[in-house]
DNA sequence: TAACATTAATGGTATAGACAACTATATTTC
DNA sequence: GAAATATAGTTGTCTATACCATTAATGTTA
């Protein structure tokens, strides 16, 4: 099973051997590994060899070392539930509510200064302005203004209130969206996103923006919404 | 410079080593670091050591490794400014403020019910409470409320107001703390938060609570803030 | 029975050494 | 001068061993 004549260094054909026995099923997640020890004296070869061959698994997080254990093969990794971008609709929908959306306004005009700054546009380009309420349950939770950058994402019809943006620009425009930078702040509901939150101005509002970028690094869209404080918390799991 | 007496592993400190010196300027990019040999005679330990150091940074890509010609300082990865997990002293520092705290309380308790239920521990579980009010140029920022289990970071000296606990339990404890959970939720302060802040009742603050675990997931700490929302906004860059 | 102590097994850290593979430089040879 | 060769220095791989810290099971004692 271990060619030690092979040009492959020994602790990559472990490693190897070791990955194929969880893939074709042999060894399930909780089941725990033959010892450091063990594996050495089978294969006749240093601990520290096999040490290798582990430490580069466990790094992955394909096993896991537990001191005074042993080695176990790790769960497969349960998606980070919030973690990178998530749109109005799935977060909702992970939510177990229903997502909704009324359209406010739509229209293509020039970029107002804050949204070329975000964009890294001219003033004199064309975006999207879109204004929706989004709903969950029916019930309204974030009043968001987007802008797109026509010139990347090309049209966009004027149905996609009912969804999502992202969706609809990964499948049918085949734009990859890589990244985003998100800042929260918080402030109070102003006249406007008071009546169209239906709460009392003056209540707290979570202000999130966001600036969504292809993969090329070009920014493609910045989203101003603000949530109702009362009903929305946003969670975010930050790996290391 | 390496204490071999020191309960930290030599090869961390090692690594630590390498780190501020990169940090510090002392080393720059494309600087070649001493051969493994030279480090191991230097420190007098076994060069397989110095490997296990400089093996982890060049993982993390913060050291390059070339086969035949020796191991050098790799490029500055390009931003992620707020990405993982950042303390306050060094969010703010990150901004060009001058972080500070006023220590308004340091107990050891036992768990109130939702600190335990964030840590995951019993309500009899022993926990520090840490109340600070944070300041940046000598402004309230923040008023703060540390639960840190004790049971797994050790005795805490009553001084951290000045000094970012994050650094200090990775030094002096070498507890590696990995990752975090993050909620933002926007209210109106009460009572104690707007005279903590000095800032009127009902004004916008912005709530974060984190829990941050080890390295094998147990929870260490849990920490409600409210963040001034006419002075603080929250920026994360979400890598996909 | 319950509490404590012992023991064996595990992964974690560290040593001292060896040879291989690769790179750059210096030296020799033509 | 150019090409081949040697040489020294680097990281890559591997061995055999040792002791430590943690864990779980076992045995012992009150």
């Amino acid at each position: 099973m271990i060619d030690k004549n092979s040009p492959l260094p020994i602790y990559y054909q472990i490693q190897e051997m070791i990955r194929k026995k969880i893939e074709t099923g042999e060894w399930n997640p909780g089941d725990m590994l033959p010892s450091e020890r063990i594996f050495s004296e089978d294969f006749d070869v240093s601990r520290m060899t096999v040490r290798q061959a582990v430490t580069e698994l466990a790094n992955e997080g394909v096993l896991m070392r537990e001191k005074g254990k042993g080695t176990f093969v790790a769960e497969p990794k349960i998606e980070q539930p919030l973690q990178g971008l998530t749109s109005f609709t799935e977060d909702m929908k992970a939510r177990g509510l229903e997502p909704g959306s009324t359209l406010i306004q739509y229209q293509l005009r020039t970029a107002p200064r804050k949204a070329a700054e975000a964009l890294q546009i001219k003033p004199e380009t064309k975006v999207y302005e879109i204004k929706r309420v989004r709903l969950a349950d029916d019930v309204p939770m974030a009043y968001e203004t987007t802008f797109i950058n026509r010139e990347l994402a090309g049209d966009i019809p004027e149905d996609v209130e009912n969804r999502s943006i992202y969706s609809f620009l990964e499948q049918e425009k085949g734009v990859k969206i890589v990244d985003g930078e998100q800042t929260f702040e918080a402030s109070l509901a102003n006249t406007e996103e008071a009546e169209r939150l239906a709460i009392e101005e003056g209540a707290p509002v979570l202000l999130i923006q966001r600036i969504t970028y292809l993969e090329d690094g070009s920014p493609l869209e910045y989203v101003k919404s603000a949530y109702r404080g009362d009903r929305y918390k946003f969670t975010i799991n930050m790996p290391r």
